[in-house]
DNA sequence: CCTTGAGTTGAACCTCGCTTCAACTTGCAG
DNA sequence: CTGCAAGTTGAAGCGAGGTTCAACTCAAGG
């Protein structure tokens, strides 16, 4: 088992493009060695990174809040099961909070296609949180984000 | 209740920017009459077209996919519950099918806390339809999109 | 009529997440 | 040593989803 893979492999091995990969490298979310030509060598813990990558923008996730989130992790030892343990039970609660919010919304939506709303005053949909605020009558969208 | 609204009031109701609405026009995602001095007037209905694309957004649906969605509804006339109902039933299945989704990259990423992994073969974090694909040893991320 | 706020347009600009390109240099097999 | 695939860089381009701007016009109150 070698130590470094080459960009072609890691992007062989991730699925990733070379050049997402070095896009990734510029916003500082993974690192490489270099060799004596100036070649790119990473190390294998990479792979966990970038499918961590992946996985959070599957979820929605910028890479910019990923760059912040993998900062958490030590950068003077190769990260253990736990420091990974520890950052994904964060992304765990993330997770949860998208599926929470997903599942809401279609509970939602199921209730306004039994009502015939999606124009109704005080529709959860229109209205998440009840927060309807006090400038005139009529209901408004208020979303996260 | 007055019919017909502005494209103030439409974005204050809406909490969509006035340049986002027009935007949204040109792209043939909601429509508007115009004044004899030439100025947007919407019909109530439309709010109920900017809700719904909001919440498809949320779920990560580009506008483009939208838009054709909304074009099911009749032009012809004012739509329906009914008509309603049906575009949701629809997208209530693309939610669940999200949902799904995003539940088992929970479990997954579970599962792979449980065993120290994010860098294992045969890990369903990197392999999630078991297609490894035969060049070479090693997982490969293989993800939708 | 005058003013002021609301609305109009097209064009330019912006961020995000990349990809493509040109013009090289490295690494390795034969 | 040759030859060729693989790697390097910075700059430019792209598509999505808008925002901002300048230079107007419209609508309504006093």
């Amino acid at each position: 088992m070698q130590e470094a893979l080459t960009i072609g492999q890691l992007s062989a091995r991730s699925g990733v493009a070379q050049s997402a990969l070095r896009y990734y490298e510029r916003l500082g979310l993974i690192r490489a060695e270099r060799t004596s030509g100036n070649q790119r060598r990473y190390h294998r813990t990479e792979l966990r990174r970038v499918a961590f990558i992946r996985i959070a923008q599957q979820v929605g996730i910028s890479l910019e809040e990923i760059r912040s989130a993998l900062d958490s992790l030590p950068a003077s030892r190769t990260p253990t099961a736990e420091d990974w343990a520890k950052l994904s039970t964060t992304w765990r609660a993330r997770l949860d909070e998208k599926i929470r919010l997903m599942s809401r919304l279609r509970d939602d939506l199921d209730a306004c296609i039994g009502c015939g709303c999606l124009s109704l005053r005080r529709c959860t949909l229109y209205n998440p949180e009840d927060n309807l605020g006090g400038e005139g009558p009529g209901a408004r969208l208020v979303l996260p984000g």
